[in-house]
DNA sequence: AATATAAGTCACCCATCGGTGACTTGCGAA
DNA sequence: TTCGCAAGTCACCGATGGGTGACTTATATT
């Protein structure tokens, strides 16, 4: 025992059996994989060989290859992610710039995290509860910035979280269809900045309108 | 030879080996399972399978599994179908009641027809040259339209054509996204008749104000 | 009726998939 | 130092994937 604990202490080296370092090997593995190659990809043989592991553990530690990957969506919090988002913008007003700040900033996050693109295809591609669980924190976030803009809209004609809801998938859309596609949609290019920035401006207009007409009606 | 043709026009019985009607049986397989199972069940055994047929005939008619597929995506212009739905529209000028109508059509239609839920979700999905052509081809439709309304928005803040593209991939998106999860999107359900409303009525107050703004800046 | 050829059938190849039983080996406790 | 057990290895399974060689059979021509 004392030797065991002298040469553990005495020289970094860690043990080389080590169930939790392998377990977190393996849940990193998918991550690396999603990101690089998509869902499509998640295979025992692909992650078992990018964590240089035998995938015999995979079932041993997790039961199955869905085990393991239910256990990689449920450690990360997709939406903790994108929610990070709008940790700048203050959250006790919802005015339009606010707003237009919190779609561009959405779009260019997904636009750089290949890792969420592949998830959002992913819900499209297959029913997966793990996954509407996902979406689902997702809404209950987005609801708590509603609630601050709808003094703005309360009795207008304009429904808010509708417009929005417009946009947020345009935006989804728009991102996954240029991954493969670098062709234009009615004529707006999706992979230029040029292209990129006649959309963030049709976004600010349409949020720049709805606070207009509310106000109009309000009158 | 007599008896042949006498056998063949004598009872209605066809002939039992047929290669055009075999191929044009292949062909139509893929269809129906595109349709019933996406683009992911496109497999030999399945589509030989559906076609009551030998997959070797694959092979001999069309080279590879990916040759039928291929010759399959040829044989159907999607963007027609899509066309369609501005067939009863008159394209002499565009009126926001008609563009309205347009994405309310494309809205339908595309919630109605699974084979091209399946494509579009295939093209988000691989990239494949015979996609893109589709796509394309359903640009250069598009941009005949645009060309109708460029008299109300030159000139203008209002960059119609990003509009429409914000709008149309909303469309896309929501739909694809209704397939698998029936919750909502931004509060707003996307599977229920009420929810489908508020979008719609989103998307016709977006279009509205577009006119307005540039009724207003051209005064 | 005989025959050449195209149409169609069938068994089989190899690679990959998820998953497992039986084995070996390193670690920690006594 | 010994020893039990968990950690890890490895060969292998059945199912399924795309694809093919060699065979049989129907059909049109002579």
């Amino acid at each position: 025992m004392l030797s065991t604990m002298k040469r553990r202490q005495g020289n970094t080296q860690e043990p080389k059996r080590d169930k939790q370092k392998s377990m977190q090997k393996l849940l990193h593995s998918v991550g690396a994989i999603l990101q690089k190659d998509g869902y499509k990809a998640l295979k025992a043989n692909n992650i078992a060989a990018h964590a240089k592991l035998d995938k015999k553990l995979i079932y041993n530690y997790f039961g199955s290859l869905g085990g393991l990957i239910d256990a990689y969506l449920k450690k990360n919090d997709f939406w903790k992610k994108t929610e990070a988002i709008t940790e700048k913008v203050p959250l006790t007003d919802l005015k339009p710039d606010t707003v237009v700040e919190i779609l561009k900033g959405q779009f260019l996050f997904l636009e750089n995290s290949v890792e969420m693109q592949h998830i959002i295809l992913w819900e499209l591609c297959e029913k997966n509860p793990l996954l509407r669980d996902i979406l689902e924190e997702r809404e209950r976030f987005g609801e708590q910035l509603f609630q601050l803009s709808d003094k703005y809209f309360k009795g207008t004609s304009v429904n808010f979280r509708a417009i929005n809801a417009l946009l947020v998938s345009a935006i989804y859309y728009i991102i996954l269809h240029a991954r493969y596609n670098n062709n234009t949609i009615c004529g707006v290019s999706t992979t230029t900045e040029k292209g990129r920035e006649q959309l963030f401006k049709a976004i600010e207009q349409i949020i720049n309108w709805c606070y207009r007409e509310a106000a109009e009606e309000r009158k």
